[in-house]
RNA sequence: GUCUCAGUAGCUCAGCCGGAUAGAGCAUACGCCUUCUAAGCGUACGGUCGGGGGUUCGAAUCCCUCCUGGGACGCCA
């Protein structure tokens, strides 16, 4: 627990006494204590609801019950001030100034791990995101799942999860076959012979250099192979240089997985047909025009679903199941799937699985982030396979930045739609927030190296000289951190991280305009500033890191 | 038709586990650089929180209903 909510508890607790103390309610009697952070500060550094909510307990009007409160409050020890009762039945309470400035020290002691909290308790949990098929380049939508995704899971470790990044790779069923026949034709045009794409082919670019890449390494020599053998190379050459080109272009988005998992994989360790046993022992599968189905009506779905097709092949659902089974296997106690919005039909059947397999279905946790619709000079943009003209995640961060394109899809909420104008954003670039954040970072490095220079040197002897009112807002700012973190963790919501760095970077810059940080004629006043500064610069630095933008020391 | 997400300032969006005069950026207008980075700060302008009911001491927030827009409803993945 750091500062802040060691306050915030201790303030509970006194408040818990006191109504126990006054008699207003029965002894043993239920009730919550909320603490907030009134918008006005005249209002106080927190405030309580808690009169309002007792009138239906305690049976009296909330001004009362307050005052009630207040008369049986015990602030001997604490770090309580004043106590204020306002408006309908707020009880205001301001701490005492000094206990502010303690979140200079705890910043300095913590460092990059400022903001880290135990809220998770340790829980394991999985979060598969992205998970595109490896027959084309990433696009917009991708984007915004690997930038939410990646980010969640920043948020989520720092508050205290024990997190694990997966991509599942679709590597089997027939977009794979198709990557292999798409390939291969690209291969003899690459060759200069003539031939046509398959009717559902990829047409993207990224198919047109992997063919490139064989013509180069290879020649001609795969025309001499057997049919089944061509098919067998263009396969697997297809899916590993697709699988390279992925892992590459989403470590540039600065996106790292600690799992690839293989579809396949579940084709060749038998864990399908664990899974499909299982669902059968348990009864919820039957046989029926040729086909085999998944009962999953009763557990909730609209309508059930085919697991073994009439060619006896598996549908996309079945290894999916098997899947999802392995995961729960291997000890995630939540799963937390990221989802684009075209999927989201899929989440009823995927849980009626989950349930029908004997587990608890609210394991599983889908996140499902809605489109990003194209515009391009304020007009539809109709992406499509067939021509291969979809605007990939490598354009973008290309033409817009990455600290840019980063921040731009984290800073919406997930089930917010989005229009995405590339021609907007590009022109738009450096009205971007995030270089308002960015120079926020830069802007204290910059004081910071001018006060070396100057000889002078943080301290926090003296940090209870930091008591202007920008300062104190800062101060706030800095110290809210920590449960910043912890809610959006809970609520699986990081732009509320990006929105944090808003407001932190608006508290600093407002507190640059209004004082000076280096005074040659108050030393100590400037030690101080310069503690307040580097809190303020960690935190900045801390929270750009949870979102994947960088903290820059110059700009 | 069913399911699902959204509708808040001219534009892009926060706020939504009910709380005090509904916030920010952009745009517009006007101020602030001999002083630590003006990619900044300050002031002003701007809103029937899609419409209508309901629950509540209190509703942008919860419930119902309607309207508008996105998406999904395959023995594709």
């Amino acid at each position: 627990m750091n500062a802040v909510e060691q306050l915030q508890q201790a303030i509970k607790d006194a408040l818990q006494a006191a109504v126990e103390k006054s008699g207003l309610v029965e002894a043993g009697a239920q009730f919550n204590i909320h603490l907030e952070t009134p918008k006005d500060k005249a209002n106080g550094d927190f405030a309580s609801n808690l009169a309002m909510q007792l009138t239906k307990l305690a049976k009296k009007p909330p001004r009362a019950i307050a005052e009630s409160i207040l008369e049986n409050i015990e602030t001997e020890g604490t770090e309580i001030e004043k106590l204020e009762i306002a408006g309908p039945g707020f009880i205001n309470i301001t701490v005492r100034k000094a206990f502010l400035a303690d979140v200079v020290k705890a910043v300095k002691e913590q460092g990059e791990n400022y903001g880290r909290s135990t809220s998770g308790n340790g829980e394991k949990v999985q979060v598969e995101f992205v998970s595109a098929n490896p027959t084309g380049d990433l696009h917009l939508g991708h984007a915004r799942g690997a930038a939410f995704g990646d980010s969640l899971c920043n948020v989520l470790d720092f508050a205290g999860f024990d997190v694990s990044r997966e991509y599942y790779i679709n590597d089997a069923g027939n977009q794979i076959n198709n990557l292999a026949h798409s390939l291969e034709a690209r291969y003899k045009q690459a060759l200069g012979m003539d031939a046509s794409m398959p009717e559902d082919g990829y047409h993207g670019q990224d198919i047109i250099t992997i063919a490139g890449k064989l013509v180069d390494e290879f020649g001609s020599s795969i025309l001499e192979k057997s049919d089944e053998e061509r098919f067998e190379f263009f396969r697997e050459h297809g899916l590993k240089l697709e699988l390279d080109k992925l892992k590459n272009d989403l470590a540039n988005f600065r996106v790292n997985f600690d799992v690839w998992y293989s579809e396949t994989s579940l084709y060749k360790n038998g864990k399908i047909d664990v899974a499909l046993n299982k669902l059968k022992e348990n009864g919820h599968v039957f046989e029926e025009e040729g086909a085999t189905w998944f009962r999953s009506t009763p557990f909730g779905d609209d309508k059930d679903r085919v697991l073994i097709k009439s060619d006896g092949s598996f549908t996309y659902l079945t290894p999916d199941i098997a899947y999802h089974e392995d995961k729960i296997q291997r000890g995630f106690e939540k799963l937390i799937n990221i989802w684009g919005a075209d999927h989201h039909g899929y989440i009823p059947r995927m849980k009626a699985a989950i349930q029908a397999l004997g587990y608890d279905r609210e394991k599983l946790e889908v996140e499902v982030i809605q489109m990003v619709q194209l515009y391009k000079n304020g007009e539809k943009y109709k992406m499509s396979k067939r021509t291969g003209n979809a605007v990939t995640m490598r354009e973008l961060v290309e033409e817009v930045g990455l600290d840019a394109v980063r921040y731009y899809f984290v800073k919406t909420a997930c089930d917010s739609h989005m229009d995405f104008d590339l021609d907007l954003a590009v022109s738009q670039s450096n009205e971007n927030p995030v270089y308002y954040a960015q120079y926020a970072h830069a802007r204290i490095c910059s004081i910071i190296r001018s006060a070396d220079e100057q000889g002078f040197k943080a301290s926090l002897d003296q940090l209870n000289l930091l008591t202007a009112e920008k300062e104190e807002d800062v101060l706030k700012k800095v110290g809210a951190f920590p449960q910043v973190v912890a809610e959006a963790a809970k609520h699986r919501t990081p732009h509320r991280v990006a929105n944090y760095i808003q407001d932190l970077a608006a508290a600093f810059h407002s507190f640059y305009n209004a004082e000076k940080v280096l005074n040659p004629d108050n030393k100590e006043l400037t030690e101080a500033r310069l503690a307040l500064i580097n809190a303020v610069r960690v935190t900045l630095a801390n929270a750009l890191r949870l979102i994947g933008v960088a903290a820059p020391e110059k700009m």
